[in-house]
DNA sequence: TGTAAAATTGTGAACAGTCACACATGGTAT
DNA sequence: ATACCATGTGTGACTGTTCACAATTTTACA
């Protein structure tokens, strides 16, 4: 029962102007006097309208598009293993980068390019539900990679704060008992869930909480952070941090002040990225596979896409615990 | 003076069939004898024809594509600056991953999608003249990232050989003689030219070429490398190391073994990614910008697209020597 | 062999824009 | 005043494919 989109012709009889006019309105063209744009403009938001991309290729056979042509192999392992997925399965693969004011006029211009199914890949809380997101899209399916965890949305995602426990629970089992942590970006969800996780641990096992400091995942701010942390003073032997690159930040200040890892304090980083088992010492750490959940996603989105009534899910990876050099019994 | 595309039409007239019985061929549609099938598919083949994708998006309102939307954020650095600053110029980005044997049907099929210009990312060496490219791709604008020095093609890459030299230059000013190398995989040539800019530099000094192990970039394989430089036994005092990550997975071999960087032996990388300031000791290193290698090319493709007249060019960025700790005078 | 069913093939229309051109209006230079 | 030009707007034709349906041929089986 879908109503079918309007058309320039619709717009046309709605501003009561030609269709034609209509076209150069939306082609900014010149040659249309301020007032008839005007209200050509009105009519098109009144009544909705948005030009057919489709139509307009066909017409102009210009598509306005630039397609990267990468060979697979191992670089930019993430976006890259999602396209060649998509491939696999009859999909062609775009990317639209946005800042987050752009997310709503990308969303909504997804249907005039009759894009079939759209992955979002936040990195901060979307504060859309799911019916709008529906509503934006015009019903195009969509699958979000990364969300908190039992959200309503069509997801795959990491149990972020599972993994958090699981480090944490590594810490207090060697012994350590003055654990401070250094977390991600607030508005992450996977930060916020990786925070939680922690807390929760140490509340469990009767452990008070040890020192917070916010980092942005980045290296720096990783690097920063575990300066804050030593200077203050505050007692500690062990340092949950919210990702590997800030930990290898926070290695880098631990490093550059004399003190021991593992001896002096332990750290326990989060992600397992290539270069984690290099680190100096080698980085205890909570493994994800990025490949696998992007993966996982397409292959879900295009089972949204050619089946109606596939049901709505998450899909909850496991994230498991990978022990390396970084962690030890605190001395005693 | 362009020739207008064959469509169906001229399909079913070459074939002797009606169109219909075309569009059945193109879309596997069963009902349709081998035999009939057969002489479609002949048809096509002689007359060159590809199914114009504008005009079945528009007609069945399926693109059969998926969209990313990722947010403005540090990750994934290459291919999301080039997606945005496509966008910037008013571009849709999309990426298509393919393996080496799928490259023609790439390219030749990009022409009935109307993509407008094609960004080649090869990371090895493509046996294909510019001309070749550009009767494939129907004469779209074509930048490659990424190719030999003076190569002619529209490209962008950086002056590989002359970061080579400031790297092995370095090493010799430092008072180093017995300098070995790490290479890339052989059949890349920005690997290649780092290698002939390495052996070059040695040779105008008038230095004996060190031993050249091959690895492929990969972490494993810079381990791998210098746990063979190692136990060959033969004298060195500095190893140039054609990527960072292999420089990484170096640092580890050399580390396991107690021989001190840069006491025993200075390393030289190539690349400085942004770990490579955290590498135990900071790795001294050759800089390349991957984003402004995205941009210029996204600019250049768009300027190329946009003008008819726009030359053929290649742009040659410069490397420059990022010198930190894994890098000293050799012990005397 | 007849007849229904299945398989194969063909015809006309529709999709939603843009292009080329036509036309009307009003201002400006000669 | 006349011719010319720029501006603003409208009309008809066309793009290449697929859909719905019709027509024809072949096959299956009583």
């Amino acid at each position: 029962m879908k109503t079918k989109r309007p058309t320039v012709r619709d717009v046309a009889r709605e501003a009561g102007v030609s269709y034609q006019t209509v076209s150069r309105v939306i082609n900014n063209d010149t040659h249309v006097s301020p007032a008839t744009r005007e209200r050509v403009m009105a009519a098109i938001e009144s009544i909705g309208f948005r030009p057919n991309r489709a139509a307009q290729i066909f017409q102009t056979e210009r598509s306005h598009t630039i397609e990267a042509v990468i060979f697979y192999g191992g670089f930019n392992r993430f976006l890259f293993e999602m396209a060649h997925t998509a491939h696999q399965l009859g999909y062609h693969f775009s990317i639209s980068a946005i800042s987050e004011d752009e997310f709503i006029s990308s969303l909504d211009s997804a249907s005039s390019r009759f894009v079939d199914g759209l992955l979002l890949i936040p990195m901060v809380e979307l504060n859309v539900t799911y019916d709008d997101l529906q509503r934006l899209t015009d019903g195009i399916p969509v699958v979000q990679i990364g969300a908190p965890l039992g959200a309503n949305i069509p997801s795959v995602i990491y149990a972020q704060s599972l993994g958090a426990r699981l480090a944490t629970q590594h810490l207090i089992d060697l012994g350590h008992r003055r654990i401070a942590e250094i977390t991600g970006p607030a508005l992450n969800y996977d930060a916020r869930d990786r925070h939680l996780g922690y807390r929760d641990t140490l509340r469990d096992n009767g452990i008070p909480a040890g020192q917070s400091i916010a980092g942005d995942y980045s290296l720096e701010s990783g690097y920063q952070a575990m300066a804050t942390l030593v200077e203050s003073g505050e007692p500690l032997t062990a340092v949950f941090v919210a990702n590997d690159s800030m930990a290898m930040g926070a290695l880098t200040a631990l490093r550059e002040r004399g003190i021991s890892v593992p001896d002096d304090i332990s750290i326990v980083g989060f992600d397992d990225i290539p270069e984690a088992a290099h680190f100096v010492p080698a980085l205890t750490t909570v493994r994800q596979d990025f490949n696998l959940m992007g993966k996982t996603a397409i292959e879900y989105l295009v089972r949204l896409i050619e089946d109606e009534g596939a049901p709505i899910q998450q899909t909850v990876l496991h994230p498991k615990l990978v022990v390396r050099g970084s962690t030890a019994p605190p001395r005693t």
